[in-house]
DNA sequence: TTAATAATTAGATATTCGCCTAATTATTTA
DNA sequence: TAAATAATTAGGCGAATATCTAATTATTAA
């Protein structure tokens, strides 16, 4: 869960996400959407990768990255304390 | 909602969200929790003001800190769109 | 089997982060 | 008004983070 929360704290490595939303792609495809070098965006699916918020399947030469469901659970699960806590909350004491 | 990724990427702020589920506590309340100086926890109270996680309000020399929905919101809008694409059972709560 | 392509790993650097102690501000109490 | 209490602000420091260039590994094509 931990590494999932540090995985989300950055905008690229949001923004890869949401581009992985298109379905999967290629470290060549997700880095040509940005304005960083590939060795920069292959440290991002990395953190990515570990926070199992993406899958990497080597395919020849090219290795496809694709959302993985496990890290956005992780996250979910804490999530959802909080808004079962605002929809039912604390009753206030009538005196 | 770049701040609210920042403020929940840290264990101690996590676990402040969490105690103040119980209810509103003021700033010393909240550090007796925590094996960590005042100031550091003024601190992470501060960064999770700007997310809008939490709310304070003053009251004296105290300050009460509690829940504030609104940051909850901004996260969730951004996992939405995720849920979707995994079609996570959905929640019987709306934030 | 050599060259080209896809991607990562390694190493360096500037910035941000989390924590501390010391000092400051604001409020209450003696 | 002086002392005590609650909390923050300021400044410093080591660790973690994001980025880059250069080098390396693995695979495909000529």
């Amino acid at each position: 869960m931990e590494a999932a929360f540090k995985a989300i704290n950055d905008v690229t490595r949001r923004e890869i996400l949401q581009f992985l939303m298109q379905g999967p792609q290629n470290a060549g495809q997700i880095a040509k959407q940005f304005d960083m070098t590939k060795p920069s965006i292959s440290h991002h699916l990395d953190l990515l990768k570990q926070a199992q918020l993406i899958d990497a399947v080597k395919k020849g030469q090219f290795i496809h990255y694709s959302l993985n469901k496990k890290g956005f659970e992780s996250i979910h699960q804490w999530f959802k304390g909080f808004a079962q806590h605002f929809e039912f909350p604390k009753p206030k004491i009538r005196l």
